[in-house]
DNA sequence: CGTGTTTGACCTGCGC
DNA sequence: GCGCAGGTCAAACACG
């Protein structure tokens, strides 16, 4: 079979590094049994490419989209030398999204034909050219739709910057405030705060010290995002300044204990109008952060995995592993190699309940900035998007069913994952179709001080278990920007 | 030889 | 103080 040539769709790229998702205008649907669609399969088409690299200059993938979503898969491959001069052979294939499904001979068969005849005629030129003039305008038009599309994405990354930096404005101003209000309330002693679920269709209460006004926000200590245990998102866009609240939750007998030893991070709505629910962060949800005197974030990740090591683009070190008491599955431990001294740890474990899930913990701040491949990942898909996206099935379509669910427990409990003390943990789960999710929706929970929790159910292990259990209770949903979210809930700890 | 893993020993916090 | 369990250390080992 004649060579296959490509041509450019597109001869001002989309950056790789920018920081949305590489949309990958994939693959043409194939039809094998069409003996004029010549594309290759994706893979073949590498192939090709390496073999004829000095002709086939580049090929860009724009767009990457659900693998199940054929009908909106564009896959444009294409030369980085100026098409409209190449009179050589084109082979265009659009995929039935486009309607096209245009393919002229090859050069060299053509070339042959003309040859064979001698003279070629005068109407054989007229049909290629003509044909010429066909792929021409295709190609102007995808060229077009391509640059229209380049363009609704640096709106979507303008939008985001934006609103990010107002989200941190706001978050700022709000941190001034609650430190005032916080001081005011560690002088007169602090108040218990109790464990309570909020739901968002309820009227807000002044107990809950919760301000539900979706531009409000709270404000916390940022950090790099190159700090983050967790594999940091280096969108530019995606700085993600969460909020933040303080609170003395103690009596005034243990606050000198609690102080400084843990944080309460309070995440407060940014937009709960279900229209704008593409780009809108969970409802709310709230975080326990140990920090402080501790100097440690942590978020514990449910993924379903074959592997127990989730590539999160990171690199670990094992020095430990242990049985854990109750579980037949060894906990792993492990330490970030990227940079002596580094203290982020994680911890991998299967899942009890379930050992398909892998439940992976991170503790602490990288002193280093991440490896480019970790960083890469963040780019494309944002590394707790990634790591999540492991148990669905290679899809980094953000419409994927699967939500992700975020909640923290107060302590690590021994039987799903166990990490030392009462420290709390903020959790990733991907482990649930969004359906299950999805009547939780607008509820999230303000759990009690750790230690009130752990004091107060001293050693009773089926309620700890009870509170693994639980662990799954929903406190927000990701029904398409999911990615993002995850993005957003890594970079908490930056705070 | 550098890096990572394995694994028993050791440390620490907590409950009794 | 003792025992238990989680977490860490570090020597031995494996591997490229
Ligand atoms: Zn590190």
């Amino acid at each position: 079979m004649a060579r296959e040539k490509e041509i450019p769709m597109d001869s001002n790229p989309i950056d790789n590094n920018n920081s949305l998702n590489p949309f990958v205008l994939n693959s043409f649907t194939e039809d094998i049994n069409n003996p004029m669609m010549m594309t290759p399969s994706p893979k073949n088409n590498i192939d090709n490419e390496n073999q004829t690299s000095h002709e086939t200059l580049k090929e860009i993938d724009f767009f990457k989209v659900n693998n199940n979503d054929h009908n909106k898969v564009v896959n444009l491959s294409a030369f980085a030398n100026d098409h409209t001069n190449t009179p050589s052979l084109l082979e265009l294939k659009l995929n039935s999204g486009t309607g096209l499904n245009l393919l002229t001979p090859n050069t060299s068969s053509d070339q042959s034909m003309l040859d064979d005849d001698g003279m070629s005629t005068t109407s054989e030129e007229k049909r290629i050219k003509n044909q010429m003039a066909i792929l021409q305008g295709e190609l102007d038009r995808t060229n077009m739709e391509n640059r229209r599309l380049k363009l609704m994405l640096d709106q979507l990354q303008t939008d985001y910057d934006t609103l990010r930096m107002h989200f941190n404005k706001v978050m700022h101003d709000r941190m001034v405030e609650r430190k005032s209000k916080e001081k005011e309330r560690i002088k007169n002693g602090g108040v218990l705060v109790p464990s309570k679920v909020i739901d968002f269709e309820s009227p807000p209460t002044v107990e809950t010290e919760m301000d539900l006004d979706p531009s409000s926000s709270l404000m916390g200590r940022k950090r790099s995002r190159d700090e983050l245990g967790l594999p940091t998102n280096n969108t530019d866009g995606a700085s993600n300044e969460l909020v933040l609240q303080k609170k003395s939750t103690n009596t005034v007998g243990d606050e000198k204990k609690e102080l400084g030893k843990e944080i309460e991070r309070e995440v407060i709505p940014i937009d709960n109008d279900e229209n704008t629910q593409s780009l809108s962060p969970p409802n709310s949800y709230t975080i326990h952060q140990a920090e402080g005197a501790l100097g440690k974030a942590r978020v514990s990740v449910r993924a379903r995995s074959e592997i127990d090591m989730i590539p999160d683009g990171g690199q670990w070190r094992k020095y430990g592993q242990k049985m854990a008491k109750g579980s037949p599955c060894a906990r792993s431990y492990y330490r970030c190699s990227l940079s002596a001294g580094c203290p982020v740890r994680k911890q991998v474990q299967r899942c009890i309940q379930d050992t398909t899930i892998v439940i992976t913990t991170y503790e602490g701040f990288h002193n280093h900035p991440l490896s480019p491949k970790a960083k890469e990942m963040a780019q494309r898909t944002s590394s707790a998007a990634n790591m999540l996206l492991i148990g669905s099935t290679s899809s980094n379509d953000v419409r994927t069913p699967y939500s992700s669910s975020i909640t923290r427990t107060p302590y690590s409990s021994s039987a799903a994952i166990s990490i030392s003390s009462t420290l709390p943990v903020v959790t990733l789960d991907y482990t649930q179709p969004s359906n299950q999710l999805s009547k939780h929706r607008n509820q999230f929970r303000i759990l009690e001080n750790p230690q009130n929790i752990a004091s107060s159910s001293t050693s009773k292990t089926p309620q700890r278990l009870n509170q693994v259990d639980t662990m799954h209770h929903v406190l927000c949903d990701f029904p398409l920007a999911k990615e993002v979210w995850a993005m957003t809930f890594a970079s908490i700890l930056l705070m």
